[in-house]
RNA sequence: GGGCUCGUGGCUUAGCUUGGAUAAAGCACCGGCCUUCUAAGCCGGGGAUCGCGGGUUCGAAUCCCGCCGAGUCCGCCA
């Protein structure tokens, strides 16, 4: 409803400026609408009047609200006020009444056109998911998320990059260290991996056996082939369980060896080297292609001919482009050079240029994480102890609990805790991971919004199983300041998801959660709902309905599950 | 050496794109609130020269320049 609110503000701000003749036209800020502590929505307008009007601007802000009309009906704004240079409004009952229905009949704006290909994860096949793939993980899927609810045709993908050298050594080891058995698969590849990259160092004629494989795999020989299949399956079934246990569903893997085998990867080179500026390196063999405004050329081509992984992303891009209207790519730091010659080289192959989500990295005190050193928290192991831990809360608050319902409630809350710690997070901060921290529920994170779920869950019940009813409300009647403030916060969920999604800033519904639950928290210790008269309970309980309807679909958008219980 | 990002109370962060109303929260610390719908809650308190220096502006945490510190990337790994 904010959004709406947001619409009629402009349109009777832009009739004032009109009355009282002002260019607001020529204004770069627009009339310059802001969420404000003092009002339920301001405009700033004023200042940038004032610089071209050559007037102070409370002089012009006042002049602007005198010849403001507000319509007499079907209007959302009450009134509006000058407060030195800021023009205030506030919103009227009507307001408050629309928002509370149209939240209970369950309207959603309307679906937008475009169809999203989001990639994100893309974790190598070579061993278990690390706190580092969680963030991204995390990330693009919150931004899966908020794209659908803002009515995007969204389809997530994780490429599966089975060519590289990392998949070749898991492969060559694989045919010489047994898997360890009763060990979750991408566990048990990731200790062939470490071992077999350690034999490889160790010895370089092992070396050339990994890229005889390679080569072997790219030409398409059946053997290797096969074996290859076996071991990505094997990690990527162990890489999905973990995804599936924090919510997070791929719609398609796509493995990049599709595009050497249909020769899409050779179409690309072929077609750089026409349109694009080539070059060979001192050798004469390995093919670079110079981009504008990057200094340093893309290799696309290895000296022995084969692909590299630049000319395969290439062929995706281009495959992904052809399917939908935007592609977005959730990428950490380390692909920052990668992504900007990525996008030149697909201008000049005159495919659209995708859209980058980047993510500062996830270290560990010790130093960064790898995999391949063996140096890394699995997401599996994380999540082990932070339900182990989410568990023991539940056990001291909820003895009266069955076993059960203990687990569960462990689970959601857990996996909760984790998601919303890394969502909160703005990408390009820099995260030291911190095992005491990660474990820390205790905080104003997830458990604090889903206990104001479980709450308004509670009230609900109790209003059930004695038969309150909520027919023929009176939304007249909620005039305390935190029944007014909660439904303020309340309107502002489609905005939020609007600005979230329009600026790929998954953060930003962290914070909405947050705040959400305050003022949920504020309304539950203020105004009793059961023990209140009829009238008033029956809209306190409509209130309470819809603020538990929005709370679930901010936590459905963070991927976090909303518990009746807790 | 060059590119990009970050630097906000003791700790973790929001705000920075688009400059404007006393810099906003959480954790930790101090004090208060369970005979009314779950205290994973609520109320109050102390604590910040917004890394440092300069510039632009009526006005800078926000824009520009320089410096310092942290991270990351810089042709045949992905």
């Amino acid at each position: 409803m904010f959004l709406e609110l947001e619409k009629e503000v402009e349109q009777v701000l832009r009739e004032a400026l009109e009355k009282a003749s002002y260019e607001y036209k020529e204004l770069e800020a627009g009339l310059d609408l802001e969420e404000s502590e003092h009002a339920d929505i301001a405009s700033r307008v004023a200042f940038s009047l004032a610089r071209a009007y050559k007037q102070p601007p409370e002089i012009v802000a006042a002049d602007i609200v005198n010849h403001l009309e507000i319509p007499a009906e079907h209007t959302l704004i009450s009134n509006a006020v000058a407060a030195g240079p800021y023009i205030n409004f506030y919103v009227n009952e009507f307001f408050l009444h629309k928002t509370l229905q149209r939240i209970k009949e369950g309207i959603e704006p309307a679906k937008k056109k475009d169809k999203i290909i989001i990639e994100h994860t893309s974790a190598n096949p070579d061993g278990p998911l690390h706190i580092g793939h969680l963030r991204n993980a995390i990330i693009g899927d919150v931004l899966v998320r908020v794209l659908k609810r803002a009515g995007y045709d969204v389809e997530t993908h994780f490429y599966v990059n089975d060519m590289g050298k990392q998949i070749g050594i898991v492969v060559w080891g694989a045919e010489r260290i047994a898997l360890t058995e009763n060990k979750k698969a991408d566990h048990a590849i990731a200790d062939v991996y470490i071992a077999a990259n350690r034999m490889v160092e160790e010895n370089s004629a092992f070396l050339k056996d990994v890229e005889s494989l390679m080569r072997k795999y790219e030409a398409g020989d059946e053997v290797v082939t096969k074996k290859y299949e076996t071991v990505v399956k094997k990690c990527l079934s162990g890489i999905q369980a973990s995804l599936n246990r924090l919510n997070i569903l791929h719609d398609l893997f796509v493995w990049e060896s599709e595009f050497v085998r249909e020769g899409a990867v050779e179409e690309v080179i072929e077609e750089l080297k026409q349109k694009g500026n080539i070059k060979f390196d001192s050798s004469g063999s390995a093919l670079l292609v110079q981009l504008e405004g990057i200094d340093k050329e893309l290799v696309i081509q290895r000296t022995d001919g084969t692909s590299l992984y630049t000319a395969r992303d290439l062929a995706y891009h281009r495959w992904k482009s052809n399917r939908c209207d935007r592609v977005i790519d959730v990428f950490g730091k380390d692909h920052e050079l990668v992504s900007q010659q990525l996008a030149k080289a697909l201008q000049i192959l005159g495919v659209k240029v995708p859209e980058f989500v980047i993510f500062e990295f996830v270290s560990l005190p010790t130093g960064s994480l790898s995999t391949r050193a063996g140096r890394y928290i699995s997401a599996d192991e994380l999540m082990e102890k932070i339900e182990a831990r989410a568990y023991n809360e539940v056990n001291k608050r909820r003895r009266d609990l069955n076993e059960d319902k203990k687990r569960e409630i462990a689970r959601k809350v857990g996996i909760g805790a984790l998601r919303y710690d890394m969502v909160k997070v703005s990408p390009d901060k820099h995260i030291v991971f911190d095992f005491k921290d990660a474990l820390d529920i205790e905080k104003k994170g997830a458990p604090f919004i889903q206990y104001s779920h479980a709450r308004a869950c509670s009230i609900l019940r109790a209003a059930e199983e004695q038969g309150f009813s909520m027919e023929d409300y009176e939304p007249t009647l909620l005039k305390e300041n935190s029944e007014k403030e909660l439904i303020k916060k309340l309107s502002k969920f489609w905005y939020i998801v609007e600005e979230a999604s329009s600026e790929l800033k998954p953060h930003l519904v962290a914070k909405y959660a947050r705040e959400l639950a305050e003022s949920f928290n504020l309304f539950y210790k203020d105004c009793p709902v059961l023990n209140a008269n009829e009238e008033l309970r029956k809209a306190r309980l409509v209130l309470v309905e819809c603020a538990k309807i929005v709370l679930s679909d901010t936590l459905d958008v963070l991927g976090i599950e909303a518990p009746e219980e807790m």
